[in-house]
DNA sequence: CTTTAATTTCTGAAATTAGAGAAATTGGGT
DNA sequence: ACCCAATTTCTCTAATTTCAGAAATTAAAG
């Protein structure tokens, strides 16, 4: 039943996914069951993972909830079991996007948001050293270009995404202006 | 002097920034002291950043060599005066790609490195389940495939990059194919 | 070379976050 | 309706991270 676990390199990826998500601000248990159920190839319920991972119940309920809050796991019903099991994304560029998705409905548009009630609090204040409004305006502006780019390339067919990755800097040649002398716009 | 940490606008941003910060696994305090000096217009020095923000002299000592090793602000010499002063950039493509440069180099190349590791040792163990193997395997060649397109992109002269973010997903109208239907859209 | 301002490193305390176990709740099966 | 497996919520403890102050180091100025 668990000679999953025992195979060292599936022990290494696991914990390694785990360090990964403390430094990009995700608790370590909730990287390391993604990472669990990432590698298995069957749906898991919540007690197997568990004693795989040797984590409390509770917090495994807490951080599938947190997985299916960003749709990189879902709930899926086994024949004959009345427990509930999981799945994780394999492709992975699904993953990546749900992952984007997410922290910009958390993080980002809250902070455009904010950023956008400073630059207008600030409008007209003449007295105000005026490299302040600038600043944080540029800064929401910046935000803005970055989020509205992703909202849109999200959306591209997973083939045409590949082929643009896979382009890399040679898509530069299709820009009007080419690489060569471009306007200067916003920064 | 200090009129401007009275401005709400700039202790709001200040504040904000910080919590950001601790989404992304970037301590509270060096994130104050980037946004801090990000709106400011001039250099400051250590001592300035601990009574601004109230923080101890050698948490700024520690936050400054940190904002220094991503290379988003930089020493700078004050006529007249000995102590060390500091400015950060305010153009934020240089500085989200500085960012992004010592992202990849601190977590995002081991991360390649190890997952190599892992497959190669996984080679031919055929009495292994073989989804094991591929599954790590294709992690290594996505993470690769997005930091090969970063390494690329990167090179690409800002005013190209802007042009090409403003142009968003209709880039793929360039891609032989490329010009189908968006996918339906499951979030 | 000596003095002293400036900075960094070290150490322990405070605050925060993660996690285990118990208690409470939910919901399917009969 | 009742029972019981499954899950979630709650509470307390452990671990980690942050941070202030002290001590040590560095380096500019005379």
């Amino acid at each position: 039943m668990s000679a999953f676990m025992d195979i060292t390199e599936v022990r290494s990826f696991i914990l390694h996914w785990g360090e990964m998500g403390t430094q990009w601000g995700v608790n370590r248990s909730v990287a390391q069951m993604h990472a669990l159920l990432y590698l298995s190839d069957r749906p898991l319920h919540a007690e197997e993972i568990c004693t795989r991972l040797g984590l409390a119940r509770s917090n495994v309920s807490n951080g599938l909830k947190e997985l299916q809050s960003y749709r990189i796991i879902r709930r899926v019903h086994v024949e004959g079991d009345r427990r509930d099991h999981f799945v994780a994304d394999t492709d992975l560029w699904d993953m990546l996007m749900k992952i984007a998705a997410e922290r910009k409905r958390r993080e980002i548009d809250p902070t455009i948001q904010l950023l956008g009630e400073l630059a207008e609090s600030l409008d007209g204040r003449t007295q105000l050293p005026p490299h302040i409004h600038e600043r944080i305006g540029r800064m929401h502006e910046f935000l803005g270009t970055l989020t509205n780019w992703y909202d849109d390339v999200r959306r591209l067919p997973r083939p045409t995404l590949v082929a643009l990755m896979k382009l890399g800097g040679r898509i530069a040649r299709f820009i009007p202006g080419g690489k060569t002398k471009p306007s200067a716009d916003t920064d």
